[in-house]
DNA sequence: ACCTGAACACCGTTCAAGT
DNA sequence: ACCTGAACACCGTTCAAGT
């Protein structure tokens, strides 16, 4: 045996993180391991630790780059509305839909835990900002119509405020918590009226 | 060995579930191992599953029991403020202070997955169901004072909807996912500026 | 430098054997 | 009936040995 030399290690981590997303994608975080991943590629563990120290920064790799396709997946419904309200109500449904289409990856996304001493890595925090940047926007532009309300709250809170709120119905929906009517147009429904309370 | 009979099966059922919760109370669900919680209580693993089938099921009974313990916690709460829109502003502090005290067991409600086949225990909806009970009570009482708005929504939709913001904006609060501005006071204040846009 | 295969220390789970 | 201790099949991780 020894070199193969079939695939650089660029190809070689591209490889892994696919697999390793197909994994989860099917059966879930619990059935994300490194022999199986190893497996899958057609080489042996030992190879597989070449583009990861581990298998929780495997994982992480595998969240930065779903964090980053769900951010790619909000702005592109960003631009396809001008009135603000119009605006959040696509950003939950874009964040719904993508809850339900990667759910064992969106999941692991937030229930993933690294051991005590690590911290999450700065890309994560990056595209998250952004993704507060889109709702604070568009909140925003909807200011002249609250306008009477209550002032005091900025753009930036309301938007924490509200994405929280979206995140855990969200989540709440996907992980059928809300009972058995938690159907995907309830849930749109949900979102609707909390939008509606916010505009 | 043997036979020993020190406990009785209740008595080792308690001791299991205590030894399990206290593991997870201080290293979280990842912390929580058959053979750790046999040791704590004294005895082999094998002594163990005569309590719970399988280390999910375990994780199961443990939950049921922080579940009832949260319920025991709002309904405390509830009783002690007549206007509705103080009574939900105790209900979502209450919420927030057992989510931030007992973190990692709350966590592990939300977070443990049962293998595919099984379904969860009808003990949880119980519990469940009573909680969004007492929220959407005190929308109810609050309802003369939206009657203005929209009143198409039913006080159980709107209990739905605004417990399932909170749950999200302490879940992201206590996962630490909110920032560094993530402190007690502001995540407080968070859950303050909610439940005015819902009464 | 790349890659393997075996080894190590750990799991959850089972079960024959003891009292 | 209760309880043990060993065994089984699986992990993640490491690393000497090969090309």
């Amino acid at each position: 045996m020894g070199r193969r030399n079939l695939h650089s290690r660029d190809e070689l981590r591209e490889l892994a993180l696919s697999e390793a997303a197909r994994l989860v994608d099917s059966g879930g975080m619990a059935a994300l391991g490194m022999r199986e991943v190893a497996r899958r590629m057609g080489y042996t563990v030992g190879s597989l630790y070449m583009v990861c120290t581990n298998l929780d920064d495997l994982i992480v790799q595998v969240n930065e780059r779903t964090v980053m396709q769900l951010r790619a997946s909000l702005e592109a419904v960003a631009g396809r509305a001008r009135q603000p309200a119009r605006r959040l109500r696509l950003l939950c449904a874009a964040y719904l839909d993508f809850a339900q289409e990667h759910t064992q990856r969106w999941r692991m996304v937030f229930e993933h835990r690294l051991p005590p001493g690590q911290a999450a890595p700065p890309t994560y925090r990056g595209h998250t900002h952004a993704i507060f940047g889109l709702v604070a926007s568009a909140l925003r532009d909807a200011a002249p119509a609250r306008e009477g309300s209550r002032s005091r709250d900025t753009p930036e809170e309301l938007a924490v405020v509200l994405w929280s709120a979206v995140h855990g119905i969200c989540m709440l929906a996907v992980t059928g918590k809300l009972g058995v009517s938690g159907t995907h147009a309830s849930t749109r429904r949900m979102l609707d009226l909390l939008v509606d309370r916010f505009t």
